[in-house]
DNA sequence: CACGCCTGTTACATAGGCGTCACAAAAGCC
DNA sequence: GGCTTTTGTGACGCCTATGTAACAGGCGTG
């Protein structure tokens, strides 16, 4: 069931908070990184490409609109669904979350369950398209709305595992992506297998990929992991 | 297919019921175009000239029900089917919804599948040509107005879940569905059904489409779902 | 009320993947 | 060139996702 578990980012600076959020969206199947600042928060953009991100407004330092501001100014992350959360009510505030680029607003005190329908919602708008439904690299055509593989007009047969794998290095070819953040993303978190599975699995994908020929697109980065390209 | 693609106009004031509203009418095949006031409903009746409008009773300012009235007593907008959508259930609302002139009526909270069952009704109604009521795939035939399904030339007999369950296929050939999915759109919402049943009711569409011969077009996609094709 | 049709659930069989291991190969490192 | 560390990969047992038959309940029809 780990089947393409979305990752939600929770960016807020209160430990319960945070923590009773989390609580709830695992138990909902989703997998969950933390951030306890807006810097913090940055960086895990950058390093896990969450699906989704609920967004604390008041912080210290970095405030929430802010954070959500920067994000929504880059090309890479502007489609990840942002909810806001916040304690002001007025109206004011609403409307200046929205004109960030928030995609939704929930006021605290808020209920978790609508909190979570919300999370749902916005992901069921994003998601099913998750970054354009066609990824291409070199010769390579990975559709996600058919989940179809071809490399050069060859359809390749892959299983969900090398799938995900292959998604993951096309979404941004030339990354180097460590064995740990593969299984994070790839196998997902709390699931835990040893890193050599990693190894075991670029080498099916690797074998799948040249099964027609061609050169092997996998790059091993030694000491650090692998890479498209 | 995207030729001559009917426009539905959302006029809703909430966020996120707009979007999923729009994320599941742009999913089965329509254009969309979206106002989360009734001044801006009224705009861009005026600008687009969509060909069915779903609006919500409640909205501040310019409520539904006034913006029913003034597209209802112009000539120009007379014919555009209104489907109302409102939180309250009261038979006095829903008098005076269909009194205004709404061509049709949902209460809130309301099955997705439902509404676009409304919307694609009232659609064929004022444009009988446009609405997908025909869909084809490879050898199979699907008539949405009559429910008819054949295969070359054989008519088959399916269940109504399984007419459904083929008609989302066939709206999308190819796409992958995940169970959850399939629920959300085949069985609506809020109706809890284990996954498990979604297996059950694959193999029963498959059983009535390979019935006269023929290869089973759908597909499994491991750990991700089915699909056509 | 009996009958037929459909549905959701359960139980069981099965295949297709998956993770691990062991060893080979390659790459660094002195 | 030896020695160590990292990576490649074939083999294999296990386990989970899927296919499917059987069953019981619901609901409308005659």
């Amino acid at each position: 069931m780990t089947a393409d578990q979305p990752t939600v980012l929770i960016i807020e600076d209160e430990l319960a908070q945070r923590e009773v959020l989390a609580y709830n969206l695992e138990a909902d199947g989703f997998r969950v990184i933390r951030a306890e600042n807006g810097e913090e928060g940055l960086l895990l953009v950058e390093e896990d490409m969450p699906d989704i991100i609920v967004l604390d407004w008041m912080m210290p330092n970095l405030s929430g609109i802010e954070v959500c501001r920067r994000l929504k100014t880059r090309a890479e992350t502007r489609n990840i669904p942002i909810i806001m959360l916040s304690a002001r009510s007025e109206e004011v505030d609403k409307v200046r979350g929205l004109e960030t680029g928030a995609d939704d607003y929930v006021v605290k005190p808020y209920s978790v369950i609508e909190l979570m329908a919300r999370v749902r919602t916005q992901l069921r708008r994003v998601r099913p398209s998750t970054v354009g439904v066609r990824l291409e690299f070199d010769d390579i055509i990975l559709d996600a709305e058919t989940h179809k593989v071809s490399r050069s007009e060859n359809a390749l047969k892959l299983g969900p595992t090398e799938f995900r794998l292959l998604s993951t290095f096309m979404e941004k070819p030339g990354r180097v992506w460590s064995r740990e953040q593969l299984l994070d993303r790839v196998w997902g978190r709390d699931i835990y297998v040893d890193t050599r599975t990693v190894d075991v699995h670029i080498g099916r994908l690797r074998k799948a990929l040249t099964q027609f020929g061609g050169s092997d697109p996998v790059r091993t980065v030694r000491g650090a992991g692998y890479a498209l390209g």
